[in-house]
DNA sequence: AACCATAATTGAAAATTTTTCTAAATATAC
DNA sequence: GTATATTTAGAAAAATTTTCAATTATGGTT
């Protein structure tokens, strides 16, 4: 499949606003709409777009307290790490969660109400999860860039 | 404003998929067509939506090496948190910036093709910004989770 | 340079979806 | 219980997406 400058910039433009109708999209193109269309199918099929979503103020839905939680596994051997990672995954707090290298064996972000509920989310999830180490967290006093748009 | 239960649940699907139609959704809600868009045109116009995006895949784009950067200012002082702040946000490699609570003054989620990219990004770009200390970078391993989607 | 095969683009038509509109139903306040 | 506002529904209109056949461009071969 080839991939070209005019795919490159529609999948900038999707990425800032996947609600743009195809004319709009053909005209900042220089394309017909068709075109448009046959090369957004051809971008889905091709995975390069994962999907479309919706995004969320998260101060209208009272869900602004954001922690970046460093956990350490008590050991890091196979079998914990399978486990962790998929006790991890099922909480809805956690947004995202990457295995990195250094001290720390993982960085979870996560999002709750308030520090309550993310005391709540500490005792009851969290550090319920077996083979947890130690953990350390970071609270975010201010989200001074968020976006989801990749460039090239 | 009025959010009830429907308005949580719209904003659940339209978190997973934005591109479903009204109609799929008002089998899921069990409401009109109508009602659906009335529904949302009030979600987005009282800001409860920021945007409809789309979501790219990291890896065709070979964007795909993460890096997640603790940043120090040799002094937390108003005039170099206003600048310093001003200039990550113009980097596109940053994705992310939080002001954070602990050691370090700032996290920044750090996304370029692989490690000789970040290099060049390190030395050209991030410390090209006036009034950092200290830099303390951790590398992803594996993205274990990653969801745009809030849960309420 | 002419030719062929493949892929990309176009414009028009068809299908679907969004948006508007009016009326009915439901809820809310007095 | 009545009045007022809000929500919902269904139908019609407007706009958009999707399909299709024809045209144009592209790359490789002779």
């Amino acid at each position: 499949m080839v991939f070209d400058a005019t795919d490159k910039k529609l999948l900038e433009y999707l990425q800032q606003d996947s609600k743009q109708t195809n004319k709009e999209l053909s005209n900042k193109l220089n394309l017909s709409v068709t075109a448009v269309y046959e090369r957004i199918k051809k971008l889905e099929k091709a995975g390069f777009i994962k999907g479309y979503v919706a995004l969320v103020n998260k101060q209208k839905i009272e869900k602004n307290f954001i922690v970046f939680c460093h956990i350490k596994l008590v050991q890091h051997i196979q079998e914990y790490v399978v486990s962790f990672e998929r006790e991890v995954t099922k909480l809805n707090e956690v947004l995202e969660c990457y295995h990195l290298s250094g001290d720390y064996d993982y960085l979870l972000k996560v999002i709750v109400s308030d520090m309550s509920a993310f005391r709540e989310f500490m005792v009851k999830k969290l550090t319920a999860i077996r083979h947890i180490g130690s953990t350390h967290s970071m609270f975010v006093i201010n989200e001074v860039k968020h976006t989801t748009a990749i460039n090239f």
